[in-house]
DNA sequence: ACTCGTCTTTGAATCGTTTCATTTGTTACG
DNA sequence: CGTAACAAATGAAACGATTCAAAGACGAGT
């Protein structure tokens, strides 16, 4: 009993054939009352629990599904993870979570393991261009969801916010709200990142003397953010932006832990902030942080069952859901106008 | 090439042993040179990737780990997750994060997963009792580290914190700073914070005629802290608490959501407010967030070392290791007493 | 030419399931 | 009594990798 039984035990142990056993745990139907009792007597006693690897490797097919995500601390991520799993654990599915911290070797460590796994289907929320390597997986038979990025309906599914969108609100309520100087705090080589910059260029054109700098910044965590706070510290005031937009929460905290540790710059009399995500700790910032709420639940349930109709349809069908995001505005962007 | 190739394929189209692909990947010194080649190409032109499953039928074993969390969006968790993950993948091993949510069936549920999976070893944060599982487990060879609760030493091993402690040096502070009516608000029905609740009674009890009130909290998030302080908000200014020790940073920020939203009641002025964790958002709260820093990352990497002397001793020798919490004070327990 | 040792390669056996064509058992009916 | 119809149980084959005893190749030494 040190070890652990196998199914052949069972059977030896309950009297049986394997084959019964094996009925017992998969079409109790066919399996008479009698026997029945007998060999799940026979599994609690000798403690068997079935090995998945065999089943697995017998069925060709398990049922997991992976996901690769930029950066698991990131509270977007872990609410878009955890619909995931839900949803998944409702079609009698596992999700195993990768975290590939913007770091594409990471990601295509991730996507080799899964590939050995030979997960049910691979949701994923790029770092690099994948584009090729998502085609070889549908050829071998692994559907692939693209995660908060839009694709191209004839490679794969995907479900997406509309950054481009969520840019141009963000920069427009900033600039609605009279600011005319503003910066974008970021790292526009994350796709997602470059189309909010593109949307919130697109409402910067639009105002005549608006103007709009880009800040790259190294990463999109809360550190990263606190790095670009101190260099705006360190301007001369008039040279510093009247409004900031990052493209996540995490970095626009870092930026206002910055700005308001040095108790020069107010928020948002000096300076206005607005963050991306509306992540729950936004509402309960030092200056409650203005964002763009995106519907994490709806992202994560949506890509499961994107990925039960890429299954069904063999891998032909694809759809691109796109969602809109919405302006939430807090304190940090309190009106400068009036 | 359109299906996935097998090591037989592999052997076919190299005109070689399926023995020998198997060397190829596994002993390649075994193997000359000029086959090598051959069979290296095979491999690349037929897209052949190991099939995990067959594998670890095979080995017995497999390479990835288990780690049951109360809650992946917890900051606290998504970073000794991390750190568990880092230091496993430099072990040439995976951990696969499941999320309990605090639900002693999800945590079962979870526990026959990963032992369906053979996951070479399990940590584990607790909900319910978990004993009995865990003396099985090790009887069939799978070792366990409990994460973030004492373990008899010669049941299993564990890493926590001393969260005695730390309730204790959180109570003191608020007593030293003048306070002399506090309110805890949390979980008790949880071990950990049941301790931490334990320790701050131990401070109170040092000092006469202060007291504390326990206000049973309905989970361990930003929401249930929200309703938390409602409820404070809506009693008597004179039956108020003067300070709030709550079992976890997320519900401190709920509470001081509530508490700052009515602008009635000051912090720290009127109410003192101190959580635990030190989450990175604490810093950046509406009150800056004093509170209790956990070794996080400390926690991870040992839990995983921990594993590793487990497997090496065939699950026989146990280690309890114990870190010690720090106190971080900011400005939501600022002096009232000078 | 023969033997010995070393290096390579071979291929059958194995892991624990599921599947499915067959066999065995039981009942009903002519 | 024979047999058709159906239900239940059987056990060998298959999944894809790893392992390992055995066979083969080759050169050196005598």
């Amino acid at each position: 009993m040190s070890q652990t039984a196998s199914i052949k035990d069972v059977a030896t142990h309950a009297q049986v054939a394997v084959g019964t056993v094996s009925n017992v745990l998969n079409y109790p139907d066919r399996v008479s009352q009698r026997t029945k009792e007998r060999v799940l007597k026979s599994i609690a006693e000798l403690g068997f629990v079935r090995n998945d690897a065999a089943r697995q490797l017998r069925a060709g097919q398990s049922r997991t599904i992976g996901l690769i995500v930029l950066d698991v601390g990131n509270p977007f991520f872990s609410s878009v993870a955890r619909a995931a799993e839900d949803a998944a654990t409702a079609l009698g599915s596992v999700v195993l979570v990768g975290d590939s911290g913007q770091d594409a070797s990471r990601e295509a460590h991730y996507m080799d393991l899964f590939q050995e796994q030979r997960v049910q289907g691979l949701l994923i929320s790029p770092v690099g261009d994948v584009g090729d390597r998502i085609d070889t997986l549908r050829d071998r038979g692994v559907p692939t969801v693209l995660v908060d990025q839009l694709a191209d309906t004839d490679r794969c599914s995907s479900v997406s916010v509309d950054d481009e969108e969520g840019g141009y609100l963000a920069a427009r309520h900033l600039l609605d709200t009279g600011r005319r100087r503003l910066a974008f705090v970021g790292t526009p080589s994350i796709r997602q990142v470059a189309n909010r910059l593109n949307g919130a260029q697109r409402a910067v054109s639009e105002i005549a003397g608006a103007t709009i700098e880009v800040l790259d910044s190294a990463g999109q965590t809360v550190l990263a953010g606190r790095q670009v706070g101190n260099a705006l510290v360190e301007r001369a005031p008039a040279e510093r932006p009247e409004a900031v937009f990052c493209s996540n929460d995490l970095l626009a905290l870092g930026v206002m832990q910055s700005l308001t540790m040095l108790r020069t710059v107010k928020i948002p009399e000096d300076i206005a902030l607005i963050g991306y995500d509306d992540i729950d700790f936004a509402v309960s910032a030092v200056v409650p942080l203005s964002s763009i709420r995106q519907p994490t639940e709806a992202l994560g349930r949506t890509a499961i069952e994107l990925l039960a109709e890429e299954q069904e349809s063999g891998g032909t069908k694809h759809r691109a859901v796109v969602f809109t995001p919405e302006l939430v505005v807090r304190q940090s962007t309190a009106g400068a106008d009036s």
